[in-house]
DNA sequence: ATAACTCTGTGTGTAACACACAGCTCAAGA
DNA sequence: TCTTGAGCTGTGTGTTACACACAGAGTTAT
C-alpha cells in the first residue's frame, strides 16, 4: 500500500500519514526502485491505533511513548490506564473553562442588545467589552460567578 | 512606564506585553536616550481592553480588526456584537466535544479497570485502546452515542 | 511520446505566547 | 570610578498536530 491508499482506507490526508511517518510513529519499507513508503497490514493496524488513540484525547507524545513499551513487546496496558486519567483531569479542568465562557459569553449577549453603541475616547475603547469585565471581576472577588452550570458539573 | 511595569500592573508577564507590541497591537513610544518602550496612559486602556477582550475569548486576530476601527474613531460594538456571536457558536460546538470526550474517558476509565493486561501482538497492540473504540464506531452507527449528558446541554 | 496524474522529501504556516540569548542601560555600593 | 547585578532591547526558536505548497521524479492512459 502507498501512502495515499492508506490514508483513503482509513479516511485521512495522505498528509497525515506522511507526519505520523516523518515524526517516526510509522515506519512503512521503502519501495527499492522508487522509494515510495510501502505499508503493510502491520503498518495499517498501528495507524488505526494511532487514530483511535487520538480519538480518546492522546496526544502524539502520549503514543510515541507508548509505542516505546510496545515495540519491545511489553504490555502498556498500565500506563494507558494512568494517561487516561491524567486525560479526564485535564478535560475536566478544560470542561469547566468552557461552561463558564459559554455562560460569559450568552450573558454578553443578552446585556450588550440593551447597550448603544458608543464611540471610543481616550479612557473606553468599546465599553460593552470593557464593562463586561468590570463585572466578571467583581463577581469572583464575591466568589459568585455568573451563570454556572451545576447540572452539567456531574460526569454520567 | 517600561515594559515590566505595564506588565506587573496588569498581572501579565513582561514578553506577553512585548508580544502584543511586536504583533502591532501596541503602539508604545521609545525613549529617544535608550530605545526602551513606553506606555502611557492610552496604552495602558489599550492593553486592558486586549485582555479583556481575550478574557471574553476573542482572537488576537479579532482584536486587530477591532482597533482597526476604533483607531479611526468608529464605534466597534456593532462588530463587537457579531464577532461574540460567532464565538458563542464556537464554544458550543466546543463544548459539545468535551462533554461526549468526557463521557467518553470516564467510560473508558471504569471499562478498563476489569481488563486484563494483554501484551501486544500483530493485530493488537493496545486492546483497550482498540477494543473502545470499536465500541465508538458502533455507537455511532446506531446514532446512540454513550453517555451524554443531557443536562449540560442547557445554557443558563 | 505526451499529457495528466501521483508520488517523494522538505519547508513553511497556523495561535498565542514562553523562553533563550547576546548586548546595551542604569542605579547603587565599594 | 569601577564593578556588579538587575533590567531592558530586538530577534530567533519552540510549542501542537497537522495542512499546504513546491519542485522534481515516477506512473498510467491515450
Amino acid at each position: 500500500m502507498k501512502v495515499a491508499q492508506l490514508a483513503n482506507k482509513l479516511g485521512v490526508s495522505a498528509d497525515t500519514v506522511r507526519f505520523y511517518t516523518r515524526i517516526g510513529l510509522l515506519n512503512p519499507s521503502k519501495s527499492p526502485n522508487n522509494g515510495y513508503k510501502t505499508f503493510n497490514h502491520k503498518d495499517m493496524v498501528r495507524m488505526q491505533f494511532i487514530l483511535s488513540a487520538r480519538n480518546l484525547g492522546f496526544s502524539v507524545e502520549d503514543i510515541k511513548v507508548i509505542f516505546s513499551k510496545t515495540d519491545l513487546g511489553d504490555s502498556a496496558c498500565q500506563l494507558v490506564r494512568e494517561l487516561i486519567k491524567v486525560k479526564l483531569l485535564e478535560t475536566e479542568q478544560q470542561f469547566n473553562e468552557m461552561v463558564q465562557l459559554r455562560s460569559k459569553l450568552s450573558k454578553a449577549i443578552q446585556d450588550w442588545s440593551q447597550m448603544p453603541d458608543n464611540i471610543p475616547t481616550g479612557n473606553m475603547i468599546c465599553h460593552l467589552i470593557e464593562n463586561t469585565n468590570q463585572e466578571d471581576i467583581v463577581s469572583e472577588e464575591l466568589g459568585v460567578p455568573h451563570y454556572v452550570d451545576k447540572a452539567s458539573m456531574e460526569i454520567k
